[in-house]
RNA sequence: GGGCGAUUAGCUCAGCUGGGAGAGCGCCGCCUCGACAAGGCGGAGGUCACUGGUUCGAGCCCAGUAUCGCCCACCA
């Protein structure tokens, strides 16, 4: 026996905390998470890892995420089979910089130090950003190794790379000379908390409840109109008042003018068939520069825009010198007291409604009207709307689909700049003499028209444009590189829900349009975990749990199981049990090879050599059952891997490694493996019949334990790499080994053995009962208790089964002697010939219950067979199942 | 307002094209069985949210109701 395998015999536990970090070095120096693009590769294989925040540290989500992509990369790069060559894996990793996240991060901690990026100047930020990056921005890929995710760490990306800034300079110039990049004066979602514009995508609506205030207009030359609004502060901007123009009861002031209070603007009455009729009164303040709404009412009729909330969030000097200076809320506070004094609120009453807020500050959204950089979308969406329908991107599960199409065939356009500093610069230069607008993809000398000097736009880009072409811009793109000609396009894109149209269907759009194929084929939308109650994770509820706290915990193998056995198509709540399943499950194949490698001992060798072509082995039902079920569960785990069912893949190994190989597989060959002290004193006198058996055990055990653990090494990789370096003596990875044999959701079926597993099952089903009936009676090991098996079938393992039950044939009778009782099996019955250690008062119970029992379901089976039309109507396959149903109860029941 | 999803054991969830209600954890009982107590064996526990329908037969299909969750949406 070899040091290494005496030193196993005393690691009674996996203890990832030690393994971990030896295998993770191991794995890193070996190269093999960087494919090389070019030479003989059987197939490709790439995901683009959704990049994290540079500053981000790794949460649920990111570990749910990463566990996913990786049993995928893991899974492929070990498929192609044992004679072809491998496949080419890559798993692009990088992170991305995150415009307003990070810049907000920056900027608290310039406040700590009391100044702020506008003292310091734009150039000094920037710099001070790059090397908080620096200082930060390594973590989360750090932790992405923790979790065992073999990325290409060799090729990191970030997306303000000058390679990545290239790419982006590309597409904006390309998409500006198509005439789809604009810019334009437009109302736009302005975050006061970080001074710039975001996009639709980027505002959430929150439920609120707030005053509805009614308030009277008086109407020139007499009479007056009545408004509603919940803001209002904005009615300084007010510059008209809308009726609907079917509205009967206003017909005859369409055309007049009202008085705005407190500033005393004439307002036209204007006609428009976006105001609600049964609404309020039915009478609209319209407020161009600060609605939405009221914006298009503008357009249509012409009307003025007065601004009276500026960029700051306070009110500007438009709003008239007692407000100027207030913020929004000062300013409504004021607003109301004035009217009141005038008694123009007419009523005030409770109301409930959806305020937009900031995705990224927090803070409310303030529309205002802003010169802005805009994408029109409609071009580049209907390609990326056939491309799904098509079904050349796949949404997993699809029901995502429809939702992706619906808002894809509603687009609207898109607001790509932002008054930020940390990002890509727009290519855009602006002539100082004659106003001429330069887009370029480097800073031109002068003005293309005049020759004028230049200024850059101030504004970088929304990070989601930059976001957006990461499957390829990781790779080159725009050169046609060895890596975008091997990995592009990719073959899966994993990610939450969450981004779909902010990022997702933008990779789509931007992917057909510059590179003329679809950036993946598959999209895989996985779930939301939530906190164990049901909330939402989050740092700020204080319901988050720490990935990393559980790996330390637990170890990455169990998270990473957990993770994957708990995620479903929707949203799941985080179950540390099935993290404890997974724990339980490392170390419990951790002793089982554990056991196996110290019992085989001295023939360990040969062992290994012949496990790695086992067909001509001497084999028992035991191993034939064994094998056979080892070919089903790397047949499915295949299938549920390539569909994307991670929880059932994690679920059927788990049963697997306990259902069958330890519970039954094990214990049935513990027997037959050489007696520890035996072998450890150098074997003892064996039959040649006990050697062979012995040998071809050994072999056997050792196949099954490698496939197993090759099976099982996309979803745990630690336990099963620390596995694998005592199970092959090649020395080489398993993470780079692929599987011998049995791969792929149709290879399975050859390797099946029917007549094994039937006979295994029925062998499991009586020692069940025999278990049963032994501990009901009382029998106790090492009582001898002579009984009668009477089964077909079991002539081979009856033994076994006596064993595993606990119970001594070696005093079997086979005369005639009345058995003092009878416990049905499957297939015939155990006779129990003589009292001995037998508690008859128990056993005569048992029996009765039995009967009770088989007598009810009997019942059930009879009534069903007489249901009028079942007969008739039913196939026949279930008719005739049922009818053998009934003759094998009532056979059992007269075994009784 | 529109859409999607959920409701099954004490908890978290499986249940494939309709045909004998399942797992993990928890609970109860037994077990120092020569890998594993992070273990082994056995057991209790369910009106499959509710109402109606289709069907020989419904946890599963259809209609409706209730509760919860998420996404989208410009009624001030």
């Amino acid at each position: 026996m070899s040091e290494r395998i005496k030193e196993l015999e005393d690691r009674t536990r996996f203890e990832p905390g030690e393994v971990e970090p030896r295998i993770l070095e191991r794995w890193l120096a070996s190269g093999l998470f960087h494919p090389e693009p070019e030479g003989e590769a059987s197939e490709n294989y790439s995901i683009a890892i959704p990049p994290p925040n540079v500053t981000g540290s790794l949460h649920m989500g990111h570990a749910l995420n990463g566990s996913v992509q990786d049993t995928l990369i893991r899974y492929h790069r070990m498929k192609s089979g044992a004679k072809s060559p491998p496949t080419r894996t890559k798993w692009i990793l990088g992170t991305d910089h995150a415009g307003i996240a990070t810049q907000a991060q920056v900027e608290k901690a310039l406040r700590a130090e009391g100044r702020s990026r506008q003292e310091i100047g734009r150039e000094a930020f920037v710099a001070r950003v790059w090397e908080w990056r620096e200082h930060y921005g390594h973590t989360i890929v750090e932790q992405f190794k923790r979790l065992g995710a073999s990325c290409d760490y060799s090729e990191e990306r970030f997306t303000l790379d000058d390679a990545y800034a290239r790419a982006v300079a590309k597409v904006f110039v390309t998409l500006y000379e198509k005439g789809w990049i604009y810019r334009d004066r437009y109302i736009v979602n302005w975050d006061p908390g970080s001074r710039s514009a975001i996009s639709d995508l980027e505002v959430e609506e929150r439920h609120e409840t707030d005053t509805l205030y009614s308030i009277r207009y008086d109407l020139q030359g007499g009479g007056s109109v009545t408004i509603a609004t919940v803001r209002p502060e904005t009615l300084l901007g007010d510059t008209a008042v809308a009726v609907h123009p079917e509205d009967e009861r206003y017909r005859d002031i369409v055309g007049r003018t009202a008085i705005l209070p407190l500033v005393g603007r004439h307002l036209p009455i204007i006609a428009d068939d976006y105001v609600k009729m049964d609404f309020g009164t039915g009478q609209l303040k319209v407020t161009p520069a600060h609605d939405p709404n009221d914006f298009e009412i503008g357009i249509r009729h012409d009307l003025d825009q007065v601004s009276v909330i500026g960029e700051d969030g306070r009110m500007t000097a438009e709003a008239g010198e007692r407000f100027a200076g207030l913020t929004a809320m000062q300013a409504r506070e004021a607003v109301v007291a004035e009217l009141e004094r005038e008694g123009r609120i007419v009523a005030r009453e409770e109301y409930e409604h959806e305020v937009p807020y900031s995705h990224r500050s927090g803070e409310r959204i303030e529309p205002l009207i802003s010169l802005q950089w805009f994408m029109s979308m409609e071009e580049l969406a209907s390609p990326a709307v056939a491309a799904v329908r098509e079904g050349r991107v796949r949404i997993v599960p699809d029901n995502h689909r429809r939702v992706y199409l619906d808002w894809m065939e509603n687009i609207r356009p898109w607001c790509i700049s932002r008054q930020l500093w940390w990002g890509h610069r727009l290519p855009v230069y602006y002539c100082e003499t004659c106003g001429h607008v330069n887009v370029a993809l480097s800073t031109p000398d002068g003005c293309g028209e005049c020759g004028g000097h230049l200024r850059q736009e101030e504004d970088v880009l929304d990070t989601w444009f930059s976001s957006a072409l990461w499957p390829f811009a990781t790779l080159g793109w725009p050169e046609q590189t060895p890596e975008l000609t091997a990995f592009y396009p990719t073959n899966v894109l994993s990610t939450a829900r969450d981004i779909l149209f902010l990022w997702v269907a933008r990779m789509i759009m931007m992917g057909i349009e510059l590179t003329g194929q679809v950036p993946f084929s598959d999209v895989y939308i996985h779930s939301v975990i939530q906190a164990p109650d049901g909330r939402r994770m989050s740092k700020w509820l204080g319901t988050g749990i720490d990935p990393l706290d559980e790996i330390e915990r637990h170890g990455a193998d169990a998270v990473r199981f957990g993770l994957l056995a708990m995620s479903s198509t929707q949203d799941v709540r985080y179950s540390a049990e099935k993290v404890q399943q997974g724990q339980a499950l490392a170390n419990k194949l951790f002793n089982a090879a554990r056991f196996a490698l110290t019992r085989i001992g001295a023939s360990l060798g040969e062992a290994q050599a012949a496990a790695v072509e086992p067909a001509s082995l001497p084999r028992t039902v035991e191993d034939r059952w064994i094998l056979s079920r080892l070919a089903r569960i790397e047949a499915d785990t295949a299938t549920r891997i390539e569909s994307y069912d991670f929880s059932h893949a994690a679920l059927g190994i788990y049963d697997f490694v306990y259902g069958e190989l330890c519970d039954w597989y094990v214990e049935m060959v513990k027997h037959r493996l050489p007696d520890r002290a035996e072998h450890l004193q150098g074997g003892a006198a064996e039959s040649a019949a006990q050697q062979e058996d012995r040998e071809a055990l050994a072999a056997t055990l050792l196949y099954v334990l490698r496939e197993t653990v090759a099976v099982a090494h996309p979803l745990i990789p630690f336990v099963t790499e620390e596995l694998w370096s005592y199970l092959d003596d090649g020395g080489g990875l398993l993470a780079g080994a692929r599987y011998p044999s049995n791969v792929g959701p149709s290879n399975g079926g050859e390797a099946l053995d029917l007549e094994a597993e039937a006979v295994l099952q029925r062998t499991i089903e009586a020692v069940t009962l025999l278990r049963g009936w032994r501990d009901s009676v009382g029998a106790r090991a090492g009582l001898t208790i002579p009984v009668r098996l009477s089964a077909e079938g079991y002539e081979a393992t009856a033994p076994l089964l006596a064993r595993l039950a606990r119970l001594d044939l070696s005093a079997a009778v086979a005369g005639g002697d009345t058995p003092v009782a009878s416990i049905p099996i499957p297939g015939g019955t155990v006779d129990v010939l003589s009292g001995d250690g037998v508690d008859l008062g128990a056993a005569k119970r048992r029996r009765e219950s039995a009967a009770q029992k088989l007598l009810a379901e009997i019942e059930r089976v009879e009534g069903k067979l007489e249901r009028p039309g079942f007969v008739e109507k039913a196939p026949a396959a279930v008719v005739e199942g049922e009818r053998e149903r009934l003759e094998r109860l009532r056979a059992e029941l007269a075994a009784l």
